[in-house]
DNA sequence: GCCGTTTTCGGCCCGACTGTTTTCAGTCG
C-alpha cells in the first residue's frame, strides 16, 4: 500500500485536481486503519479499504470522474466517500473529520498493530486503561506486570506481547520474493520427502508471487492417522530455529538461515540499492533473518480446497464465497457444498468434489485462475467470461536490454555477458551501461561508449558470418538530469541503438512533488533517443519509496507516441530488489498498448538470472509474450530499433 | 460506509485458534 508517512497528502499547489489516485488511496487507507484503531464499525472500515483498493487501480482519470460526478457510479463509492473525495479532489481540503482523527491517533498506535496477537480493540483498551500510546510504552508496561491484570488480558497475553515486540524489532516481517521463495522451495522439498505426505504444495503470497512475503504457507495431504507421525517427522527436520505451535492440522515453525546447506549470500548489489537498504549492516541482518511457516495437514479428498483457500487472496477469496453464495453453495477450506447444519471436516462430506483447484472454478462456472491473478483486480469477471490471459514464460524470453558490464559498474566483461547470454538460450543482448554523471557507478564515457558500439559491431558481423544466432545491440543507461535531459549529447546517442532513460538523483527527485518529476519525466520521453523508461519509480523494495508520479500519465503519453510508430517501452526492471514496474501498472501498460521490457538489470553473469523474477511479475500483470519486447527475434529486435 | 427490484433497514465471507472465560471476544489468514 502506497504512504509511509502517516499524514494526509499534501494537496498540489495548482489544482483542481487537488489530489492524484495515489494519494486518494494512500488517504482512505489511513483512514481504514485509525477508525479500525478508534474502535469504528469494522464494515464501515472495510468501506475505506474497499475504497482504497478501488482508487488505487483506476484506470481513469481522478479529476475527470469528480468533475463530472461519475466518481459516484463507482461500485463502492457511496454518498460519504463521494463527496469527501470530490471535496478533496476539486478543493484541496480533506473532510475535517479525517484530520480530526488524524491529529488525535498517536502514531506509536499504528506501529503497535505490527505487534503479532495486538489488534486494534487491545491497542484501543491498553491506551485507554494504561495511557499506552507507543510500542515502549507497550513493553514497559509489560515489563512493570501492568497488562496481565486487565479485563481480557492475562499473564500468557502479556508474555506474548513482549515475544512480539521482540520479534518486531528483529526485521519487519516481509521478506523480499527472491528470499521468501529460495526459503520456501528449500523448505516444500524436505516436507515433500517424508514419509505420509502424499503431496504438498507451497500457497500464500509465495504462491501468488507477490513481491514480498510475509510468511510461508504449506498445505499437504496427509492421511489422518498419519498426521502424528508426520508432525514428528517435519518437526525434526534440519533448519528449524523454534517451534511456535503443533496442533491436530497445523504445525508452525521458524526457519533460519541453517537450511540453507551451501550458506546464504546476496548477489552483487549496485552501489544504489546498497545506499537504499543501508549498506552492510543489511547484510548482516540478512544472514541473521529468520521466516516463519506453516504446514497445514488435511486429508487427501480437501487438499484441493485447501489450497484454493491458503493461496488467497483474501480478496479473491471473498469474491470466490460471493460466486459460491450465488449458486446457493458454500466454500471454505474444506469443500463446496449446500448450505447445511454441519460444519468443518463433517460438512465437506456433503461437498462437490474437487482433484484439483481448476474442478472448483469450473463448478462456480469459471475458469481456472492461475495463482498469479488471484488479488481481485478483475480476474473473477474475466474468469466468468473466458476472458483470461494467456499469459507469458520464461521460455518466451529470447533477450532483454539493460544489463552492465565492466564498461562501468559490471562485473563480467562484454564478451562473458554475451557468452552467458547464449546459454540461456538468448538471441540477442542489451549493453546499457551508465553515463558519465553516475560517478558512484564508474558512468562511461562517450569515447568508451562508442568504442565498446564498435567492438559489438565486429562481433555481429562475426556471428552472421558464422550462421550464428545472436546479436549484441549496444545502448546507455542515461540519467535524466535537471528538465530532463539526457546525459549524452545528441551526436553521440544517435550513433547507439538505443538509451535507457532512468532517474539516479534520488534526494532531488524525491524531494519534489508529483507534477514537477512527471513533467520531466515526459519531456526526457519525448527525445527522440529516448527508447526505454528504467526502473520507473526507482523504489526499492524494504528500502525506499520511489520518488512521486503520475505512471498513468506517463503511460498515456508513451502510448500516444506508440500508436504514432514511435517505440518507446517501459522497464519492467526483474531485480526482486525493484521490480519496478509495479504490476498493478504492467496491466494498465498493456491495456494502452505500451510494450513492456524485461531487465535483470544484470551487474554480473549470475545477475542474468534475475529475468526470472520479472516473468514472475509480468505474469501478476497480466502480461501476454505478444505484450514484452523480450520475445521478439533478433531481427524482430534490430527492426523495432533501429527500423 | 455501501448496497439494494421482497430498497431506506439490515445485512456485509468464514472458520480456527488463543487465552480468557464459564459461553466468548479478539486476532488472524
Amino acid at each position: 500500500m502506497a504512504g509511509g508517512s502517516w499524514r494526509l497528502p499534501k494537496a498540489r499547489p495548482n489544482g483542481p485536481p487537488y489530489f492524484s489516485r495515489n494519494q486518494v488511496s494512500s488517504a482512505l487507507h489511513q483512514m481504514a486503519v485509525l477508525l479500525e484503531l478508534s474502535g469504528a464499525n469494522m464494515f464501515r472500515t472495510r468501506s475505506y479499504q474497499n475504497g482504497s483498493r478501488l482508487i488505487g487501480s483506476l484506470s481513469q482519470d481522478l479529476g475527470e470522474l469528480v468533475a463530472s460526478g461519475e466518481l459516484f457510479d463507482l461500485k463502492g463509492i457511496g454518498k460519504g466517500l463521494g463527496s469527501a473525495i470530490s471535496q478533496a479532489v476539486g478543493e484541496g481540503r480533506w473532510p475535517e473529520d479525517w484530520i480530526r482523527l488524524h491529529d488525535e491517533t498517536p502514531e506509536g498506535l499504528i506501529e503497535m498493530l505490527g505487534i503479532p496477537g495486538v489488534g486494534p480493540k487491545k491497542i484501543k483498551m491498553l491506551n485507554e486503561e494504561l495511557g499506552v500510546e507507543s510500542v515502549a510504552d507497550l513493553q514497559e508496561s509489560c515489563v512493570k506486570n501492568e497488562v496481565a491484570p486487565l479485563k481480557g488480558f492475562g499473564a500468557k497475553s502479556q508474555q506474548r506481547i513482549l515475544d512480539g515486540i521482540d520479534l518486531l524489532a528483529r526485521f519487519s516481517a516481509r521478506r523480499r520474493i527472491d528470499i521468501g521463495l529460495r526459503y520456501g522451495h528449500t523448505f516444500l522439498s524436505m516436507v515433500e520427502g517424508l514419509d505420509g505426505i502424499m503431496k504438498a504444495e507451497l500457497a500464500g503470497s509465495a504462491r501468488r508471487r507477490r513481491e514480498t512475503i510475509g510468511d510461508l504457507d504449506i498445505v499437504a495431504a496427509v492421511q489422518p492417522d498419519d498426521v502424528e507421525e508426520v508432525t514428528k517427522a517435519i518437526l525434526s527436520l534440519k533448519g528449524i530455529a523454534d517451534v511456535k505451535g503443533a496442533g491436530d492440522s497445523k504445525v508452525s515453525v521458524i526457519l533460519d538461515t541453517s537450511i540453507f546447506d551451501g550458506g546464504f549470500a546476496l548477489g552483487h548489489l549496485d552501489a544504489n540499492v546498497l545506499d537504499a537498504i543501508g549498506g552492510e549492516d543489511y547484510e548482516q541482518l540478512e544472514s541473521g533473518g529468520t521466516m516463519d511457516a506453516q504446514i497445514r495437514m488435511v486429508p487427501p479428498h480437501v487438499f484441493a480446497f485447501t489450497l484454493a483457500y491458503f493461496t488467497g487472496s483474501k480478496e479473491h477469496n471473498i469474491r470466490m464465497r460471493q460466486a459460491a453464495q450465488d449458486r446457493g453453495l458454500k466454500l471454505n477450506e474444506f469443500g463446496l457444498m449446500p448450505e447445511t447444519e454441519l460444519t468443518g471436516l463433517e460438512a465437506a462430506a456433503t461437498s462437490l468434489p474437487a482433484t484439483d483447484e481448476a474442478d472448483i472454478y469450473r463448478h462456480l462456472g469459471m475458469e481456472y485462475v492461475t495463482p498469479e491473478l488471484r488479488e481481485d483486480m478483475g480476474e473473477i469477471e474475466a474468469s466468468l467470461t473466458a476472458n483470461l490471459p494467456n499469459l507469458m514464460d520464461l521460455s518466451d524470453i529470447r533477450g532483454s536490454l539493460h544489463n552492465h558490464t565492466l564498461l562501468s559498474d559490471g562485473e563480467a566483461s562484454l564478451e562473458q555477458m554475451a557468452a552467458a547470454a547464449q546459454k540461456l538460450g538468448w538471441s540477442w543482448l542489451g549493453i546499457a551501461d551508465h553515463s558519465p554523471t553516475l560517478q558512484v557507478a564508474h558512468g562511461a564515457s562517450a569515447e568508451d561508449l562508442l568504442s565498446q558500439h564498435e567492438t559489438m559491431q565486429k562481433y555481429n558481423k562475426e556471428w552472421a558470418d558464422d550462421g550464428v544466432d545472436f546479436r549484441l545491440f549496444s545502448g546507455v543507461e542515461s540519467d535524466i538530469l535537471e528538465d530532463g535531459k539526457l546525459d549524452h549529447p545528441d551526436d553521440v546517442l544517435s550513433q547507439i541503438d538505443y538509451v535507457v532513460a532512468s532517474v539516479h538523483a534520488m534526494g532531488r527527485w524525491r524531494s519534489r512533488d508529483e507534477s514537477q518529476n512527471t513533467e520531466d519525466l515526459l519531456k526526457c520521453l519525448d527525445h527522440p533517443a529516448t527508447t526505454v523508461l528504467g526502473h520507473p519509480t526507482g523504489r526499492i523494495l524494504q528500502g525506499r519509496e520511489g520518488y512521486e508520479i503520475d505512471l498513468h500519465t506517463i503511460l498515456e503519453s508513451m502510448a500516444e507516441q506508440n500508436s504514432n510508430g514511435i517505440l518507446k517501452a517501459v522497464e519492467l526492471n526483474a531485480s526482486p530488489y525493484r521490480l519496478d514496474l509495479d504490476w498493478r501498472l504492467c496491466k494498465r501498460a498493456k491495456e494502452l498498448g505500451v510494450p513492456v521490457v524485461i531487465n535483470p538489470d544484470a551487474h554480473s553473469i549470475k545477475g542474468l538470472g534475475d529475468i526470472d523474477y520479472g516473468v514472475m511479475i509480468a505474469r501478476k500483470g497480466w502480461l501476454e509474450s505478444g505484450d514484452v519486447l523480450n520475445s521478439l527475434s533478433a531481427d524482430e529486435m534490430n527492426h523495432r530499433l533501429l527500423g
